[in-house]
DNA sequence: GATTGTTTAAAACATCCGTTTTTATGGAGA
DNA sequence: TCTCCATAAAAACGGATGTTTTAAACAATC
């Protein structure tokens, strides 16, 4: 076997099968065997199941973090004090996440790892995404902050997130979605379709009105646990 | 031991563990020591753990199913043949799901029991639910299509999904993100909280301006996979 | 009170897991 | 050509898992 393709060989496979069953559920068995590898390869080229869940990531986020960052800082330059407009920065982000794994052809698998590292429970992998990639964030968020100015902080948090979820849960769904949605519809629906059915979505969503102060009820005890 | 609590303890102690770590990371043995009960007795009253999941759902679906048919029963003898706003339709459904588990105080578990569903493999569970349970959804959307004559259908059915998404995702990682939402913003955050957050939201993604045709590109291949 | 069917308890079973160890291989440098 | 070392292959290890079996306890019925 060539010099080490072994390595890229075991990513490859791997991130198709934690993909499409989670971590837990994928054996370095499976992963081995598909990928015509010996078992103890993956012990010795990354140590551990958990550095091999952890470079899968890897392979995708460091290109896409370099990625935003060159971006963000084009947008900061052009705006140059004044501040971006968000539909501008989810544009910018759109395009960003779209690029990196559009060479390899895996947007699917992307967005699926995404899904499984907010979902599935592996505390060591948020962990390690938080302190990998969290400044990435942090300066979208803090952009994303001075683009709506009106919004209270905590209702921006946790509209982010609602479309976050949206975003995720819709791509890494995205094939069971399309088969529905051509079945029923007879129209072609590819991604960028699909980004271009997201966009007013989203922008109406964070700009929705605030939820009605009198819908809170004073004495509502925190329901679960 | 009174006679047979022990399908009841093992269920109470199931739900639990399945929503704080998942279903694989969760092993019968968890269950039944905290329990306190013998580890053979799952496979003696559910016969397997896949039918032990599907018993966990089943406790708390059936009485959702039930009610949200009823519920949507009086809404349309309320209604007479008028379709009914989505306001009122989602309102119901938000309703109805917060009914069932507040008998035992288990909103958040309920919860993540349905994110679960969506997001770890678990294929059985999937068909189990879709055939039990898939009637109900069907009468939803329905009456939401009605609801919103103007929408496109295609649009329409993304944007139930986008929203799906939306409510899935953050729901089912509620415990991280309220903890990261109580340290960032000193704010206690209940479901109930959430849920009167999540409406506007959902409103204003709903009745979004329909995408602008000329973001079509005539061109676009279609990138993933 | 013996008998029967049901439930619990304890142990054993077979299988799979991630990891480690041991042995073989093959190519680069002396 | 020989040595050495990174890699590959094969085997083994210790532990955990879902399930099954065997034996005891219990409650209800006759």
């Amino acid at each position: 076997m060539a010099q080490s393709d072994t390595v890229t060989r075991i990513l490859d496979t791997a991130e198709v099968l934690f993909a499409e069953r989670g971590f837990a559920e994928t054996s370095l068995r499976n992963i081995t065997s598909k990928a015509r590898v010996n078992l103890a390869a993956v012990n010795y080229h990354f140590g551990s199941k958990k550095a091999l869940i952890q470079a899968v990531f890897a392979r995708y986020l460091d290109p896409f973090s370099e990625r935003f960052h060159s971006a963000l800082d084009a947008l900061e330059a052009r705006y140059a004090g004044r501040d971006i407009p968000l539909e501008v920065l989810l544009e910018t982000m759109a395009t960003t996440v779209l690029e990196v794994p559009a060479e390899r052809n895996s947007l699917k698998v992307f967005m699926r790892l995404l899904g499984l590292a907010y979902s599935q429970a592996q505390g060591h992998l948020r962990r390690y995404i938080q302190q990998e990639y969290g400044d990435v964030f942090s300066r979208f968020t803090e952009l994303v902050r001075r683009a709506t100015p009106d919004l209270p902080d905590a209702e921006r948090f946790w509209r982010l997130h609602f479309m976050l979820g949206t975003v995720i849960f819709t791509l890494s769904g995205l094939d069971a979605l399309r088969d529905i949605a051509e079945k029923d519809y007879h129209q072609q629906v590819s991604v960028r379709d699909l980004i271009r059915r997201l966009r007013p979505v989203v922008v109406a969503a964070m700009n929705a009105p605030l939820p009605d102060e009198r819908d809170i009820e004073p004495h509502a005890d925190t329901v679960a646990h």
